[in-house]
DNA sequence: CTTGACTCCGTAGTTAACTACGGAAGTAAC
DNA sequence: GTTACTTCCGTAGTTAACTACGGAGTCAAG
C-alpha cells in the first residue's frame, strides 16, 4: 500500500534522486523495507519526512541538525527528538527575526533609492 | 569624522577582517578613501552597508545578488538598484513563506512526538 | 528469457562562503 | 627612528550541500 521507489519519492518531493540518496546515507531517511535485490521500498511516511527535511533545508536549516533529529525520530527516542525539535524551533525563530530585520533595512534602502531617483532626473 | 580602519569596521559589525576583505574584493563594500600607503579608510555609511549585507546573508541571501545590488548602489544607478531590491524583497518573502510552512510542520511533529512519548511510558 | 529502464554503491567534482597563511609594507606611540 | 601592531595582497584550505559518473546488478513488461 503506497509503495514508492527512490525515483518516485524524489519526484514527488521535487528533488533529484541524488539528494535522496545523500539523505539516505546521512540517515535522514530510510527505506521502510528492501527487496530481495536490495532495492529500497518507501512509504508515505518517508515522503512526508522528505518533504519536512526539504522545507527545513530551504528555510536555511543545516543537515547536521536535521540528521540528529531524524535519527532520534527513527530510534525512536522521544526525549532526544524533543530536544532537537526545540533547537529547530529556536533556529526558525532566529531566522524569522533576521528576516524581519532585513525587511526593515530593505524598506529604508528602497526609500533612499527612490529619493536619489527623484533627486537627479 | 567617524573614520574606521578595516579591523574596526569588522569588529563593529561582528565579523572577521577576512570577511570584510572578501566583501571588498567582491565589490560589496569599498573604502571611502585610501591613505598614501594604500590603507582603506571607511566611514559610517560603510558600516551601515556592512550591517545590511550581514543581515541579508544571515537571512540566507546569496552574495551574488547582494553584489549586484551594492554595485548598482555605488554606481549609482537607481534604476538597476531598484531591480535588485525588488528581487531581494521577493527572496525575503519566499524565505518567510518557507519558514512559516516549516513552523506548521514543526508543530505537527511536536504533537506527534508528544503523543508517542505518552503512548509508551 | 530478453530487453530496456531503474537502482545500487563508491567515488569524484562543483559551488558558495568563509577561514587561514605569510611576507612585505604601512602606521602610530614612544 | 625604533618598536609593536596593523594592513595589504595573493594564494590556499575548509565546510556544507549538492551534482555527476560509471559499472554491476535488479526489476518488470512483453
Amino acid at each position: 500500500m503506497n509503495a514508492y521507489t527512490v525515483s518516485r519519492l524524489a519526484q514527488d518531493a521535487g528533488v533529484s534522486v541524488h539528494v535522496v540518496r545523500d539523505y539516505l546515507l546521512r540517515g535522514l531517511l530510510r527505506p521502510a523495507a528492501r527487496t530481495a535485490g536490495g532495492y529500497g521500498v518507501f512509504d508515505a511516511d518517508a515522503l512526508q519526512r522528505l518533504r519536512f527535511v526539504r522545507a527545513a533545508v530551504e528555510a536555511g536549516v543545516g543537515l547536521d541538525v536535521l540528521t540528529r533529529l531524524c535519527r532520534a525520530l527513527d530510534a525512536p527516542d522521544a526525549g532526544e527528538a524533543a530536544v532537537w525539535l526545540a533547537e529547530l524551533r529556536q533556529l526558525v525563530e532566529w531566522r524569522q527575526r533576521a528576516l524581519a530585520g532585513l525587511e526593515v533595512q530593505l524598506s529604508a534602502l528602497r526609500a533612499e533609492v527612490a529619493r536619489q531617483d527623484g533627486a537627479l532626473p
